[in-house]
DNA sequence: TTGCTATATACATATATTCATATAATCACT
DNA sequence: AGTGATTATATGAATATATGTATATAGCAA
């Protein structure tokens, strides 16, 4: 049997996780919905660099805008993508890492839970 | 902040799961390792392009290979990718589905586990 | 060595993504 | 209507990924 639609439609979800800056606006929107602006500023980078990213992110379902007033704000749609980011963390912990600058990451992020 | 070299890891590891014969491949080795005939034979494809699915997989540390004689057996590198994609249908059995076939579909596989 | 089988890699081309920059749309306020 | 602030989209060049076909490597057997 061939790879289904179904098999088609998770790997267009992975694939919207598919990028650091992806991964890193995900794991703001953990501590709570964010604005464009609040994004932004954490991330450092230029504003249509991150409205593209959320467009991304928004297409595939993964997160939920809201405007209010001028500001629009961004929130996870379904809290278990940080289970998905949990677990994903353990497989790197597991057997993925090399550098001891990326096991120095890994440790400070699982200490901060 | 912007994007740290642990998240651009991650990243990559999503993107090795962005392919729709990837992630059959892997809801294959769920059931087992399997030699890459074994594969070719379930998904229906040409073997070089099992292979080269195959060689993303484990450049990314996600499964494992090992000779034996002429066949070359693959499995998970961990049992911790089965939780992965649970977690990745759940999300998309609570809010991404549209159409009645990936619905179908998704029910099929929770049915079976 | 030769031949056969299983697997991996190389290569070319098509397609998709990224990144930077420019521009547009939306809203609030005067 | 006009202005400033926030967010979104368009566009093009650079880069990366996918796909199909050809070829290479490795092991086994005669």
């Amino acid at each position: 049997m061939a790879a289904t639609q179904l098999q088609t439609f998770k790997a267009q979800f992975f694939r919207a996780l598919a990028h650091p800056v992806r991964i890193k606006i995900l794991e703001i929107l953990i501590g709570g919905d964010r604005s464009v602006q609040e994004l932004q500023a954490s991330l450092g980078l230029e504003q249509p660099v991150v409205s593209q990213q959320l467009s991304v992110l928004r297409n595939q379902g993964i997160v939920t805008s809201q405007k209010f007033g001028l500001s629009v704000r961004y929130a996870l749609r379904d809290p278990a993508i940080e289970e998905l980011l949990d677990v994903a963390r353990r497989i790197f912990n597991n057997h993925l890492v090399g550098t001891g600058v990326m096991l120095r990451e890994l440790r400070r992020e699982a200490r901060r839970g």
